[in-house]
DNA sequence: AGCACGCCGACT
DNA sequence: GTCGGCGTGCTC
């Protein structure tokens, strides 16, 4: 068992396989499966993933593993299998799937360097770039006066090398501790020689004969108003000891979490906690659907029975939507478990979420919160997945490896025989039609908690506003209930749906609109930097001055972002405090909680934001949630949009009303009588659901069919138009079923990004067994274009996002 | 991917 | 001759 496969860091279809290597005499006995190694891979050194080990290879010439990055696996057995069922569904490579599970900071970097191996002298280019060092960076020839050739002679020659670095990027904190090196007598008499002015040091010294134990040099400096230099003059005298320990960064450190204990079930909740309370301790793996209203106690339900999981010594993944934004769930999942529990979220820096995640691998919580990769989580006895807000798309990834976070967490059920938990208000039809087929087991949670009704929802249609000469974006309704609000004393939320709308730029005389240069796609008008942007690329330029196409000055913005929708509520009712929470305030880190608590602690009258207000928050003064436009996302072109508004309007409306204070709501659009709107105003799931799987009946929709969608892209607009027949084409020749349906090509909604035309097709069926297998044979029919000519074909086996 | 090797036209 | 550009094939 001497050899070693190996997933090496080559993200090529043609390196997508295991290589077999040599493990050298001294890492026999301490390398195993699932560690990182650095290989010899050509000329070069690169990064793999050991994957298996065997006594014997078909490959002759086996070169030696070069190093081992690990002490301990990184990858479990498990999660080497789930790693390679990931590629396999999401027709990703190897790599691509194990480097998705880990956390950013175990990449590999790669650097390469020139090292003088000769003492005798070189050419006098050579002398002035060596310039007496051994070793420069490779990136230094580049505008140096030696020429790559000069490089390759003096390498053939042996004068210098290039020597392949693999680097980590890891980087773990440190914190220095100071401790008493002697006796306190000793310490005594230490004083007593001191010189007169060393003050500082005798009272470090005094503190030291009161206290034997370490302490962290930085909290004692600042204890005695002092610095280093002093400590480390006693240091040098032997006095005290230093010791220079790692330690985790705790980003919830600095706060304390009130413990809470469990909370006395209702009714339903135990009719649903039961079932699943049985398969935990079974250990039987099934797939719950609990379908439960806004303030149903979904999570109490999660925390008891994550309480039972660890009371039988096992795991726990949860996953909630974009933590961040709930940090009210951070608090209730702490304040249940404390220390038990690790939080992984996109709002922690790369170095936070390491350090979580090795919390996690070294067994010291049984609880891990996260958005979509948390389901990655290394634990090796799990006994229940979560997933909250089921229906919320971030469980999508958009990148490769194009996962669901649902499916893994299906897949990792499987593995550990152990429930799955998928909640949610507004179900996904998918999830709520397996449910209904039994699939899944379905459980409903109807009343809430609190025996609260639902907030009243008001729906205003804003043709009858605009007739009556009511131009504005409030309707006066909402106006009034505002202002009644804010004479209260209560809250308000807003929510601007803004998806499908933005700030755009157009001349009024010849109607020109400023598009990007790049994609085919409107300009963003940024009011603080009055600057133009591309939110596809990075691409932006100043706000003109003059139409660049007829010079007229009547260039205007048109659309509505939070900015101006703030200025025009600032004139409708001066008294109002705003607080705005979208993209641009929330960009810095840890400016979402700043709003939210400013919000909780009635430093403001009006919380306005973009989707992202809609999800979670819970303050107990909010009596009002006016949402502005309902309707802007029902026109684009997904046939999800009808689905998505139901639940973005069903989420918002549960904001307001929760607590002892009745909640109202109000929904202006301009088409009152779309079933998404009428229904969401009734809180009546079950006839959306019904209408709805109707419609995508009709038109042949998940969850009635599958899709997949192929996207091909290049610079050259009839590359891409010729690929993309030539790709519908062989689909059609070799599609194995007659109701399968491909689509296309069409151009993809945004038909140009980043200079890159974009065509697609779709693919439509039912029961098409063999359809990754295609798909990877025509894919790999054209992999010589996509090599050499900058050809890009990506593949979504589950696509969410049609763009 | 990224590197070497080999072939080719261009230039001091 | 020497240099750099680009196509080709290989990586345990």
């Amino acid at each position: 068992m001497n050899i070693a496969k190996v997933i090496v860091d080559v993200p090529a279809s043609s390196i997508n396989q295991t290589f077999d290597y040599k493990i050298p005499e001294q890492f026999q006995d301490i390398l195993k499966v699932g560690m990182r190694v650095i290989v010899p891979f050509g000329p070069r050194k690169i990064m793999g993933f050991v994957v298996g080990r065997t006594g014997e290879s078909s490959f002759d010439k086996l070169k030696n593993i070069s190093d081992v990055l690990d002490l301990t696996p990184v990858l479990t057995d498990e999660l080497i299998g789930l790693g390679k069922w990931l590629a396999n569904q999401t027709l990703s490579l190897y790599i691509t799937a194990f480097q998705a599970m880990l956390p950013q900071v175990m990449k590999a970097q790669y650097k390469k360097e020139l090292e003088r191996v000769t003492d005798g002298p070189l050419s006098d280019e050579l002398e002035s770039f060596f310039a007496g060092r051994d070793f420069v960076a490779y990136e230094e020839l580049t505008g140096s006066a030696v020429s790559y050739s000069q490089i390759q002679k003096a390498v053939q020659d042996g004068d210098v090398v290039v020597n392949y670095l693999v680097k980590s990027k890891i980087t773990k904190k440190h914190v220095t501790t100071i401790a008493p090196n002697h006796e306190p007598h000793l310490l005594e008499e230490a004083i007593q020689d001191l010189s007169k002015n060393a003050r500082k040091q005798k009272e470090l010294l005094a503190f030291f004969i009161d206290n034997q134990q370490e302490i962290e040099q930085s909290v004692l400096t600042k204890k005695f108003n002092t610095t280093s230099s002093t400590v480390k003059t006693l240091l040098d005298k032997e006095l005290l000891k230093s010791n220079r320990k790692e330690i985790y960064r705790n980003p919830y450190d600095d706060k304390s979490f009130e413990q809470t204990t469990a909370l006395t079930l209702t009714e339903q909740q135990q009719e649903t906690i039961v079932p699943i309370q049985e398969h935990i301790r079974d250990e039987k793996h099934d797939v719950f659907l609990i379908h439960g209203v806004t303030g149903s106690g979904k999570t109490e339900i999660y925390l008891q029975a994550i309480q039972d999981v660890i009371e039988k010594g096992q795991e726990a993944i949860v996953l909630v939507p974009e933590i961040s934004l709930t940090p009210q769930m951070v608090k209730r999942f702490k304040g249940r478990f404390g220390s038990n529990v690790a939080v992984l979220h996109s709002a922690l820096s790369n170095g936070e979420k390491y350090d979580e995640w090795r919390r996690i691998h070294r067994k010291e919580v049984q609880v891990v919160v996260g958005a979509r990769s948390a389901i990655f989580a290394p634990f090796e006895n799990l006994g229940i997945l979560i997933i909250d807000e089921e229906h919320e798309n971030s469980y999508k990834q958009e990148d490769q490896p194009r996962y669901h976070a649902r499916d893994v967490a299906i897949f990792r059920g499987e593995n550990h025989r152990c429930p799955v938990i998928l909640g949610s208000a507004t179900p996904t039809l998918e999830s709520f039609a397996r449910a209904q087929k039994g699939v899944y087991k379905l459980a409903t949670l109807s009343k809430r908690t609190n025996e609260k009704e639902m907030p009243k929802v008001n729906i205003v249609d804003m043709r009858n506003e605009l007739h009556e000469g009511n131009r504005s974006m409030f309707s006066r309704s909402l106006k009034e209930n505002i202002e009644q609000r804010i004479q209260r004393g209560e809250q308000i939320v807003l929510l601007l749906n803004r998806r499908g709308y933005s700030t755009f730029v157009m001349c009024r005389d010849c109607g020109h609109v400023n598009e990007c240069p790049h994609c085919d796609i409107a300009l963003t008008y940024h009011k603080n930097s009055s600057q133009l942007k591309c939110h596809y690329c990075s691409y932006e330029e100043s706000m003109p001055t003059n139409c660049p196409s007829c010079k007229s000055d009547l260039i205007r913005f048109f659309g509505t972002g939070t900015q101006r929708i703030e200025e025009s509520l600032t004139q409708l009712i001066p008294e109002a405090r705003i607080v705005r929470m979208d993209v641009d305030t929330t960009r810095r880190k840890g400016s979402h909680e700043k709003i939210l608590n400013q919000f909780a602690d009635k430093e403001a009258d009006i919380l306005l934001g973009t989707q992202m207000i809609a999800k979670g928050l819970d303050f107990e003064n909010v009596t009002l949630v006016g949402v502005l436009t309902a309707d802007s996302m029902l026109h684009l072109p997904d046939f999800r949009s009808s689905e998505k508004t139901f639940q973005l309007l069903t989420q918002v409306s549960g904001r307001a009303g929760r607590h002892d204070l009745p909640g109202e709501v109000i929904i202006q659009t301009y088409t009152p009588e779309h079933y998404s709107i009428e229904l969401a105003s009734n809180y009546d799931f079950m006839q959306f659901y019904k209408n709805e799987m109707s419609t995508r009946k009709t038109f042949q929709y998940p969850p009635y069919v599958f899709l997949t969608l192929i996207t091909v892209s290049h610079q050259n607009h009839v590359t891409v138009v010729q690929t993309a027949q030539r790709i519908a084409q062989l689909l059609l020749n070799n599609i194995s079923n007659e109701e399968t349906v491909v689509l296309g090509p069409t151009p993809s909604p945004i038909a140009r990004m980043k200079d890159r035309y974009r065509y697609q097709c779709m693919i439509k069926y039912k029961n098409e067994p063999n359809l990754r297998t295609l798909i990877r044979k025509i894919i790999r029919q054209f992999d010589d274009e996509v090599r050499k000519n900058d050809l890009l074909i990506t593949v979504d086996m589950q696509p969410y996002q049609l763009m």
